[in-house]
DNA sequence: TTGGCGGCACCCG
DNA sequence: TCGGGTGCCGCCA
């Protein structure tokens, strides 16, 4: 299995209303410092409607990047019950996903 | 608080 | 086949 079918089957562990961080989605697939590495799988994301990539933000609580812009993702984290102020997730260690 | 560079898989030439 | 560039970050100075 690839790097990123496993990235991918890991962040849809996270259910609806829950996020994760680049890093932490990294260490669950095995990759100590491999941020940038889920950063791109992200952005190459080749099945977007079926990969929650919004639910992934920065391990500093900013929304970070996104594909068709980081409005677009911050809107649909609000959506989904995620409380954000000045682009950063309010309650971080509250929302965030463990696998 | 802000900036800069480190670290890693994948894509392209 | 091989080398270098890229990317929705993270940590340290």
């Amino acid at each position: 299995m690839n790097l990123e079918q496993k990235i991918y089957k890991k962040l849809l562990e996270v259910p609806k209303g829950k996020i994760t961080t680049y890093g932490e989605l990294a260490k669950a697939v095995g990759l100590k410092n491999g941020q940038r590495v889920v950063g791109k799988i992200m952005n190459k994301n080749p099945y977007p409607a079926i990969i929650p990539c919004h639910r992934v933000v920065m391990s500093t609580g900013k929304i970070g990047g996104y594909a068709y812009g980081e409005h677009i993702k911050t809107k649909m984290l609000s959506d989904e019950g995620i409380e954000i102020k000045n682009g950063k997730i309010m309650n971080l260690e509250n929302t965030v996903y463990r696998f």
